[in-house]
DNA sequence: CCTCGTTCATAG
DNA sequence: TATGAACGAGGC
């Protein structure tokens, strides 16, 4: 993508972030523009922000144009980040003004660069030294030359604001006036960094060389819980730094920057840029023009981060790059980790994409030679990795709505003997999964949706986990009335708790499940309390899984193993082989290997034989041959059916039926990403509403849909398009 | 006949 | 998205 100028007068085109299909075009301004200018330029009778994208493209007679209004004061948009847009935007069937949205979503952008007046020594004496301005005198010094305010420097001295203004009329202090926003601190990539294991060492020198190459390459770095990831992909950051290139740190969780913040700052002796939705207006404001300026090396963030107007950047670390938390499921359908490697090709830049339990994609990428591969094997600092057992269920003697099974429950009572923690895992919220009425057999189902409520003791309320709806518990049947008969069917975390207290009444147990915590920083509290030793035994879903370390912990016991291997996700497989090895991964400490078991009724099933055994790579070749035999390629193209028609609830509707009773399309190996809750685009008096489908070749999918969507009777003009993405840039 | 609320097309 | 035009219901 070249950049362009054009004279005044030229018709240009501009892409806004309204909801329109495209750029529009206008006459270029007094003085011209170039692409990539950011500008303000009129729309009907508002004024809204716009980038120069190109020549005018529409034939539009000129007196139908209107003119640009004003250039903005922001960085150009470079070219490499116009080209990820539209290739992106292709990609994910996205309107580009929606993309260009994404690469705009910060306050202030355009408005003129806001001052602050600092103070610093100025050539004068003051004509009498008083006690106040003596004091005032000393903090500017201790301050070190760097900006200070008035506000900062009277609360330093414990003087008023007048006396450093009496200063300032007489010379002695110097008023200036800077951007609001400062630079962010020089990071040093040559600080020496933690010292590497032999494994370390060899993955980090290779990752270096790669970023020293500034070519664009994916690698992948694969490694177990604890083998220390971290500290090699900080040594590619090191490189890319030390180069002059700008690096971007995707992490799944914003829970989890700050530990990682302060491993950057004991890395590389200053704290980087942060982006993610907790990031407060101000900080924001300064990370986007500081970025776009070349003056923050680092930025660490949310997928979000991948949209920010980088100088020079030089790579990309997509840490946990299995993590589902990547996949944006609600405006612009995208994976950060894909959207990663598309914005790296486009700016001659690396790719690490970081993980224990690396997707499919991502693995047979690597398998065939697309990606490189970096492999560590060995633990850091913890003793080997734990011991993996299967409990076969179909041999225990367990009675009825009781979920630990004698076996894990010796091992548990062994180690709370000896003083150690140990985790039981159960991936389901709340009480438990079912509620149905004795007297006549109805199930609780949600009124919003198809799926069962859920009974959540603790709030004494049935919630719906598909679509967040809630209701209070009810006393009788909602179907035959009768009272006081409603009875729960199975066992949610809640209830396991229940259990674990009645079995092991003097342990101090911790439940662990999203819903019990209002906020991040409770969770984190609650976190750090246990990893401290505040709880003998941790009862937890998924959450536990996520990157939180409990030093110690010996023990893991998966309560239902089998959990995940029902139903016809096409993802089943995977998902469930990551979580238990993610899970299993936290048991064991520096001076004891732990021991993880699962409780399941199928030892011989493969998924949960690889589990145990480890067998990695066998068990992901069985998976892509699956998904070949399926028609589909180890990972899919994108497409997207759109449904489009004049009636908005028809078309949401069927959007809807199709997202969430998708079995035919998971049949022929087509994963769907749900619409999205707004249409996307009302166009000629349609309304849109697109699904993305990660999905074999077009022919299949087509047929399916239209096995599929005939029976359903389109209302009200109802119309579906499959579109395919005609490339893959993978 | 006027006012209010809602729906709808449209933007260069 | 945000605006204004068009329309219909209801009030005076």
């Amino acid at each position: 993508m070249d950049d362009l100028h054009f004279a005044s007068g030229a018709v240009v085109a501009v892409l806004t972030a309204q909801p329109l299909d495209g750029c529009l075009d206008y006459i270029a301004p007094e003085g011209g523009c170039a692409t990539g200018d950011f500008v303000e330029v009129p729309l009907g009778p508002r004024r809204v922000l716009g980038v120069v994208w190109g020549p005018g493209e529409s034939g539009l007679p000129r007196e139908k144009l209107r003119r640009v209004g004003r250039m903005l004061d922001a960085a150009p948009m470079q070219a490499g980040l116009r080209a990820f847009l539209e290739r992106a935007a292709e990609y994910t069937l996205t309107p580009l003004p929606m993309m260009l949205r994404l690469a705009t979503r910060v306050p202030g952008l355009g408005s003129e660069q806001a001052l602050r007046r600092v103070y610093r020594r100025g050539v004068a004496e003051p004509d009498r030294m008083t006690d106040a301005r003596a004091r005032v005198l000393d903090a500017l010094e201790g301050w070190d030359g760097a900006p200070v305010t008035q506000a900062e420097l009277a609360a330093a001295a414990g003087a008023s604001g007048s006396v450093i203004k009496g200063l300032v009329a007489q010379g002695v202090l110097e008023a200036v006036d800077l951007p609001r926003d400062p630079p962010y601190p020089r990071l040093d990539p040559a600080r020496p960094g933690h010292p590497l294991s032999a494994d370390q060492g060899v993955a980090a020198s290779s990752l270096r060389a790669a970023v020293a190459s500034g070519a664009y390459g994916t690698t992948l770095l694969q490694g177990v819980t604890g083998s220390g990831k971290t500290e090699v992909y900080l040594e590619a950051v090191a490189e890319c730094l030390a180069r002059g290139r700008q690096a971007l740190v995707l992490l799944p969780e914003i829970a989890l920057t700050a530990e990682f913040l302060t491993r950057v700052e004991a890395r590389f002796g200053a704290r980087p840029a942060e982006w993610h939705s907790g990031v407060t207006m101000a900080e924001r404001r300064r990370a986007f023009a500081m970025i776009g300026q070349g003056q923050a090396q680092l930025v660490v963030g949310a997928r979000s981060a991948l949209f920010l107007p980088y100088r020079e950047l030089g790579l990309i670390v997509v840490d946990e790059e299995h993590d589902t938390s990547y996949k944006q499921e609600e405006g612009v359908f995208y994976n950060a980790r894909d959207m990663a490697v598309l914005r790296a090709s486009l700016e001659r830049c690396r790719v690490v994409l970081a993980s224990a339990t690396p997707s499919l994609e991502s693995w047979v990428n690597a398998q065939s030679g697309k990606y490189d591969r970096c492999v560590l094997t060995a633990r850091h600092g913890t003793a080997a990795l734990p011991r993996m057992a299967a409990i076969d269920m179909r041999g225990e003697d367990l009675p009825g709505q009781s979920w630990i099974s004698p076996s894990l429950r010796r091992a548990v009572a062994a180690r709370l003997e000896a003083g150690e923690q140990a985790l039981l895992f159960l991936n389901r919220r709340g009480y438990a999964p079912v509620t149905l009425c004795r007297a006549c057999g109805h199930q609780v189902g949600c009124a919003d949706c198809d799926a069962r409520m859920v009974e959540h003791r603790f709030l004494k309320r049935l919630m719906c986990h598909q679509c967040g709806a809630s209701r209070p518990m009810p006393e009788a049947c909602p179907a035959c009335g009768a009272e006081g008969r409603m009875a729960a069917v199975g066992p949610g975390v809640e209830r396991l708790a229940e259990e674990a207290a009645a079995a092991f009444p003097d342990a101090r147990l911790a439940v662990l499940s999203s819903d019990l915590f209002g906020t991040t920083r409770e969770l984190k509290a609650q976190i750090e309390a246990i990893a401290e030793g505040a709880a003998d035994i941790i009862i937890g879903t998924q959450l536990v899984a996520k990157g939180h370390n409990f030093p110690l912990l010996t023990l893991v016991g998966v309560i239902d193993a089998d959990l995940g291997l029902q139903g016809s996700d096409l993802r089943a497989a995977e998902r469930t082989f990551q979580l238990m090895r993610q899970v299993a991964g936290r048991a064991g400490r520096a001076d004891r290997p732990g021991e993880a078991l699962l409780q399941t009724f199928q030892p011989e099933h493969p998924v949960i034989r690889a589990i145990l055994t480890g067998a990695e790579d066998a068990f992901w070749n069985a998976e892509a041959d699956e998904r070949r035999a399926l028609g589909m390629p180890p990972f899919g193209r994108m497409a997207g059916i759109i449904l489009s028609g004049p009636d908005v609830q028809a078309v949401f509707d069927l959007g809807n039926a199709l997202a969430r009773n998708a079995d035919p399309l998971q049949r022929i190996g087509a994963e769907v990403w749900g619409p999205a809750p707004a249409p996307i685009a009302r166009i000629r008096g349609r309304h849109r509403v697109r699904l993305l489908v990660r999905a074999p070749r077009a022919a299949p999918l087509q047929a399916a849909l239209a096995r599929w969507i005939a029976p359903l009777k389109l209302r009200g003009g109802l119309r579906l398009a499959v579109d395919i993405d005609p490339q893959s840039f993978l």
